[in-house]
DNA sequence: TTGGTGATGCAACTCAATTGCATTCATTTT
DNA sequence: AAAATGAATGCAATTGAGTTGCATCACCAA
């Protein structure tokens, strides 16, 4: 349990308990965007609950943002920017690879623009693109 | 139960029977998609379970598209293009409001572009973009 | 040391989605 | 007309993610 994490989440106002200096260990860690049963899995010492809420802590802290990508389950990823109090600014689409099932944040790619007729009233949108990724192509 | 729309499901290769004609019946009155509760309560006769398999079976066929809006549950649509056999070829972006709740096809807004890494390979997207809908800005 | 607050664990519940199986219905075959 | 066949339907039950309630535990302050 290095100081580093442990910084992370006092700046983000979360106590940083040992679970959940665990789960942000874990979610530094990946790659892909992670579901609680991957973080059941991973922390098994930990109960499924605790871990549920650990993650809706984090969400709304600013810490990570949730994804759903269209399967069953919800997935979860640390924010890019500086997200606080459930104010999200990291808005970025996701990709969803057919092949591993894994999602990734793509926060590099630019949000397209959407020609939406006059009448509809644009506040935010999620942006799931399905395919096949770098790793899996090769 | 009008002869046209026995032809419709004949002509998608769905057996016409009286559940199957007061689904589609009801799904080309819709304006929004729908769930399968929304389906159970209008059709209160018929089993959930049947209604269910009505829409499997209609999804399969290409008479109806579903659409995860990122809630809870699971809506559905007539198809615009054609649609056969599983293979949908009505992509387009979908419009949730968050006032009335209404998930709506929006088939005439272009698909924006995605200027996706060199190493992914895209084959399909799901945009769900949320706000106010025209009904309810007035 | 004690009191209080937040964190954790365990049990139970909700709800959409799904499956198994028996029954009914429609159509064809004998 | 009767029997057989396969599809459609209804009912019961299960799955699995997400969620809530409540008792207990850990930690810090008075
Ligand atoms: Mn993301
Ligand atoms: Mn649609
Ligand atoms: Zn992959
Ligand atoms: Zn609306």
């Amino acid at each position: 349990m290095s100081m580093e994490l442990e910084n992370v989440l006092i700046a983000k106002q979360v106590n940083p308990t040992a679970v959940r200096l665990l789960v942000l260990e874990y979610l530094l860690k990946q790659k892909a965007a992670i579901s609680l049963s991957d973080l059941e899995t991973e922390l098994h010492r930990a109960d499924r609950v605790t871990l549920y809420r650990t993650l809706k802590t984090f969400e709304e802290k600013g810490i990570i943002h949730t994804i759903k990508d269209g399967t069953e389950v919800t997935k979860y990823a640390l924010c890019q920017d500086e997200c606080n109090n459930g104010l999200h600014s990291d808005m970025h689409i996701h990709f969803y690879c057919t092949n591993c099932k894994e999602l990734y944040c793509l926060p590099k790619v630019q949000i397209p623009k959407l020609n939406l007729p006059d009448d509809f009233n644009l506040q935010e949108m999620s942006l799931v693109a399905r395919g096949i990724c770098k790793n899996c192509k090769k």
